[in-house]
DNA sequence: AATGATTATGTGGCTAGCCAAGTATTTTCT
DNA sequence: AGAAAATACTTGGCTAGCCACATAATCATT
């Protein structure tokens, strides 16, 4: 029992969805954390794999904007994750500009133990839910998505 | 338009509701940043400041059981708060091991502030959803809590 | 063709967060 | 009392992620 339930703050009253949002995405990413440091990666790196997974080869731009992180973010990540031999980057031939991403036989062979991870993380997860519920859950996880992505500055 | 919607890599179909929540605590993290930037607080750090605002001169360890984050991340996190300016760290009497943490006026001055930073993350959040639809999500989502960090080690 | 803008990426600097190791103080145990 | 264990906190080291600035290469414009 290393999580120890956190006190909720009286202020977290003033957005309770929020506040819950706020409390599952650190429960979630610790879970996460936990199973990916098995698989020697670490968090944010297994969406960059994934997205090789769909398309082997992209350019980094492409990636970065798969991802929706910055490019600072995914430069960083793609250099360490090329320094522990996941994949490779080289120069496009007809842009020198280019960075084209390529995965290693190492980097592939994360797809099925990444996979497996992913249905693990998935049972955990939803164990107390029916699958209705997860369904609903899902659809309003996107619609509050939209509501709060949408444009920058409300007003 | 800054997000410019990821695109969901098809592994993530073996986890539909972790994805789901992945996707959501970005956004909600990057709106929640944005908000709290305009208080000169980072994300994390409002956390802390809320429990104090519930009860005053709490020590570290108790603030760190409250919040469940790791010692050194909140040891680290209150001395940059202290740097600006918004608390003060005192060793108790009794023992001087132990830090008890005071608000300064400064960073009472930030509770009317944060709690319509809550309201407004709330109401963004909350904009495209009925409330049942809101109460719903916020049970599921404290289901998937207790699910996930539950006990540290499934098997 | 040369200049200026745009695009693609890298770097530095900052905070959050974790783990692991270290220090200091108190408590417990022999 | 003295030694060992537990407690409270700090520090160092690492990655993720952001912003801001810098660099290089291509494209556009005159």
């Amino acid at each position: 029992m290393p999580a120890s339930a956190p006190r909720i703050p009286s202020m977290a009253g003033e957005g309770p969805l929020s506040y819950a949002i706020f409390e599952l995405a650190r429960s979630h990413r610790g879970r996460a954390a936990a199973m990916l440091r098995k698989l020697h990666l670490h968090p944010g790196q297994e969406l960059l794999l994934m997205h090789l997974f769909d398309r082997d080869g992209q350019t980094q731009s492409e990636l970065l904007e798969a991802v929706g992180l910055d490019h600072s973010t995914v430069s960083k990540s793609l250099r360490r994750m090329q320094d522990a031999g996941l994949l490779v980057r080289e120069p496009a031939q007809h842009d020198r500009r280019v960075m084209v991403v390529h995965l290693t036989d190492k980097g592939r062979a994360v797809r099925e133990p990444l996979a497996a991870m992913w249905r693990a993380l998935e049972e955990a997860s939803t164990r107390n839910l029916s699958a209705p519920q997860a369904d609903s859950f899902v659809h309003t996880a996107y619609a509050v998505i939209d509501a709060i992505s949408d444009r920058d500055e409300p007003a």
